[in-house]
DNA sequence: TTGTATTCTGAAAACGCTTTCATATTTTTA
DNA sequence: TAAAAATATGAAAGCGTTTTCAGAATACAA
């Protein structure tokens, strides 16, 4: 027989209503009942059911975070654990459990999450990331369902695009620092090896290698840019793509640090030199970042603040307690090292 | 206002009790009322409410998948997102949620664990890992919580360990076959180096390695054995310490490919080569076995199908459907690559 | 004093389902 | 053709909380 909060209510002598008002700390309770109930409570060992907490309070206490958004690779990638990591961290102190929503097919991650907040499951989401075009943000809002975006939406793509709440790292400015320190180094015909385009992280970091150009009055050519698909064997074949049709690049931009490593892998198997005949460049700082030879120059973003950060936001929107800002920007940082540059020993 | 079974049975003329079967599809129910009554379902576009659900059949429709087990950095290797994906792909079939579980101390685990079972929120585990004194799965099984564990548990460390289900690959065996690779290849001076020791899966492959020294002869020193810790930084000190305090070792057996891609970068760093100077495997076959050069020897661990699996017999359990086994084993398999041969360009 | 807040409490009504039970109807079996 | 089994249905009782509401007791102010 489970112990219910009615053997608490007898135990203590006092009303279910009493015995609530304590669990939850609401409302006045008189100091001595409430250890009275507190004792009860211990004795019996007893642990209220969440699934009635939830209906009588209406409230799930768990959020949905939503990884894949169409790509498998896209979740066996570091970002992944780390951006959790953060968002644990925040909801683990308010006792609010995470629900992690992995979906085949579009189709199915729109109907699904829809479907998972009006069944009152969840309370709300955190997106780890857009698409250009992100039919999910469009419905969620059409349902008037909480979430925070990691990312960005852009303009025009989604209505109301101006209510959405988000955390980001301004992957524009970061690509742009990315290719101007190419550039500085004496980069002039610089390889950019991109992500599948339906992503706004990665289109917002190939805008970026445009600006760069642009900026320093360097010639854009299709020929420089290849996609890097998602997983190793997609970015090997970028890379060797990139380095036969254009030979005469001197450096690369790598939209993630994955793909830069395969970068470094492949010039390396060449038979040619990073960094003395090819610069590469990264983005995101990873783990492999220290692990290639020579060590990865990149752009450092801090993964685990993102997902702190929008945790916060989001618990702060399912409190009707809105923030001030609709988005909030979080710093990234240029990282030096030999693939950039000579290494000092 | 939100739409209930209420109106959907107002609507279609029947009780909620007989909207209730359609949902369920359970017992008898006319054909034609059935059908009556999905159209009144998709016409009011109900969505039940999951939590009365929940509360009602007593079911949560969530398991627990437990993470982190007290280290943070086991938390973003890849082994992490790919068993998750495999236990998603099959509770997504089955309309189960996955929780993420992700605490901090062990003392935090096992109380939150245990108390998200009481509380009804989560109808079972999946353990992810295992260690070596693991209080975690005493205090399950006394309190008779379902869970699946992904690796095993030591004889005479867990009361009534036989009653554990588990998911496993073959750890000892799999390094005895990593381990008498390189010995075939010449290596007679082996150095390890291990994870931190209280994880069941890092002993085995410890043991593994001692093991297929003994088979073939060789003695074991303690001045082969480093501690690779959990991170590139703890792993780099950890080889240079190897390499440092036994020059003579002619073979690295890493028991997982993050410190093996950190041995081959050292090793090189020392201008030494991989696999001329010293051969090098590692175990799991993770992305960046592709990415280091040479190329790495590994154990392929068919990782996504350990989730798979854990899921599928959890769901077994949490029916009373027990499976005549308590115990199935995945085969890994050995890769040869550069790292433990000269490689064929 | 009297009136007004403030503190405290329990009964009872949600919350929105599932499940049991009793019963009616139809089909199958012997 | 009677009995048994299968099919079908609704009323009502859970499930275990939270929350509302009404009211009692106490404190405080005028």
């Amino acid at each position: 027989m489970r112990i219910t909060i009615k053997d608490v209510a007898n135990k203590a002598g006092v009303s279910v209503s009493t015995v609530s008002r304590v669990l939850n700390g609401r409302n006045y309770v008189d100091k001595e009942k409430k250890e009275t109930i507190m004792s009860a409570i211990s004795e019996l060992n007893y642990v209220p059911n969440a699934l009635a907490q939830n209906l009588g309070s209406q409230k799930a206490g768990t959020i949905g975070v939503l990884a894949l958004r169409g790509s498998q690779q896209a979740f066996s990638n570091p970002y992944f654990s780390e951006v959790i990591r953060g968002i644990s961290s925040v909801m683990e102190k308010e006792n609010v459990q995470i629900l992690l929503n992995n979906f085949e097919s579009m189709e199915q991650e729109i109907e699904n999450c829809i479907r998972l907040a009006k069944s009152g499951r969840v309370d709300g989401f955190i997106l780890l990331s857009s698409r250009i075009h992100d039919d999910l943000i469009v419905e969620l809002m059409k349902n008037e369902i909480d979430f925070v975006l990691i990312g960005r939406v852009i303009e025009n793509t989604i209505p109301n695009h101006e209510e959405v709440y988000y955390i980001n790292t301004d992957n524009i400015k970061s690509s742009v620092e990315a290719v101007s320190h190419l550039i500085e180094k004496g980069a002039a015909k610089i390889g950019i090896i991109t992500a599948p385009g339906k992503f706004v992280v990665s289109e917002d970091r190939y805008l970026g290698y445009r600006q760069a150009l642009m900026m320093h009055g360097l010639k854009f050519e299709e020929r420089f840019c290849v996609n890097g698909g998602y997983t190793v064997k997609d970015a090997k074949m970028a890379v060797n793509k990139l380095l036969d049709q254009s030979p005469d690049i001197d450096s690369i931009f790598a939209t993630d640090d994955m793909k830069a490593a395969v970068a470094i892998h492949e010039i390396n198997e060449r038979g040619l030199s990073v960094p003395d005949d090819i610069l590469v460049i990264g983005h995101g700082d990873f783990e492999i970042a220290e692990l290639v030879k020579p060590r990865l120059s990149t752009i450092r973003v801090p993964v685990f603040e993102l997902g702190e950060q929008a945790a916060k936001v989001l618990l702060q929107i399912m409190d009707k307690n809105f923030p001030e800002e609709k988005g909030c920007m979080i710093d990234t940082k240029l990282i030096i090292r030999g693939s950039t540059r000579k290494e000092v020993k």
